[in-house]
DNA sequence: GCCAACGTTGGC
DNA sequence: GCCAACGTTGGC
C-alpha cells in the first residue's frame, strides 16, 4: 500500500465537507492533469491512505486523512456539459479522465505548510518543491510517519 | 491582487 | 517537433 497527499481548495471542497458523510465513498472528481490522473490510474489501490491538504486558503496545510475506497474509474463530470470539469474532447468509449473514490478517515491537528517546511526530514516532499502544482503526490512512508509524529505532538 | 512556475494549445 | 502565447495554480 502507498501513501499520498491530495490537495483541495476548502472553498470548493473541504475536510469538513468530507467529514459530513463519513460512511460515504466520494468521487475525487475534477482532476484534469495527466500526471495526477496516472497516479490514480496506475498506482492507487483500495486501502491506500492520503493526507487531505487545504490549498489556496488562509492557512494552507494538512488537515486530515482519507482512504482510497474504490480504484480508478471514469470521472462522470467530464461528460457533464454543465460541469466546470466538462471535457468535450473526451468520449464515453475512451474516457480521458479517471478518478478514485475516497472515504473520510479522520480530521487531524492541522500541520501547516509553514510547519512542513521547517523539517529536513520532509525537504524532499513534492508539495514543498518550488513551483509544484500537482494536486496528487506520493508521500514516502518515512515522511508519512514523520508527519503523524508532528500531529501527535500538537 | 500579484506573480512565478508550470501545463497545454496551436501555428508554423 | 518547436516554442510563444495563454490559462491555471497557489503561496504570499
Amino acid at each position: 500500500m502507498r501513501y499520498w497527499l491530495l490537495k483541495s481548495e476548502p472553498d470548493a471542497y473541504s475536510i469538513d465537507d468530507l467529514a459530513r458523510e463519513p460512511t460515504k465513498s466520494t468521487g475525487w472528481t475534477g482532476v484534469r492533469n495527466y500526471q495526477a490522473r496516472n497516479f490514480m490510474r496506475d498506482q492507487m489501490a483500495v486501502g491506500d491512505l492520503a493526507f487531505f491538504y487545504h490549498s489556496n486558503c488562509d492557512e494552507p496545510g494538512i488537515v486530515g486523512v482519507v482512504k482510497v475506497a474504490k480504484k480508478a474509474y471514469p470521472d462522470p463530470t467530464q461528460f457533464d456539459a454543465k460541469s466546470k470539469y466538462h471535457d468535450p474532447a473526451s468520449s464515453r468509449d475512451d474516457p480521458r479522465w479517471l478518478h478514485v473514490d475516497v472515504k473520510f478517515v479522520k480530521k487531524t491537528p492541522p500541520v501547516s505548510l509553514a510547519e512542513l517546511k521547517k523539517h529536513r526530514a520532509l525537504a524532499k516532499m513534492r508539495i514543498l518543491q518550488r513551483g509544484n502544482r500537482l494536486s496528487i503526490t506520493p508521500v514516502d512512508p518515512a515522511e508519512w510517519e514523520f508527519i503523524l509524529g508532528l500531529m501527535d505532538r500538537a
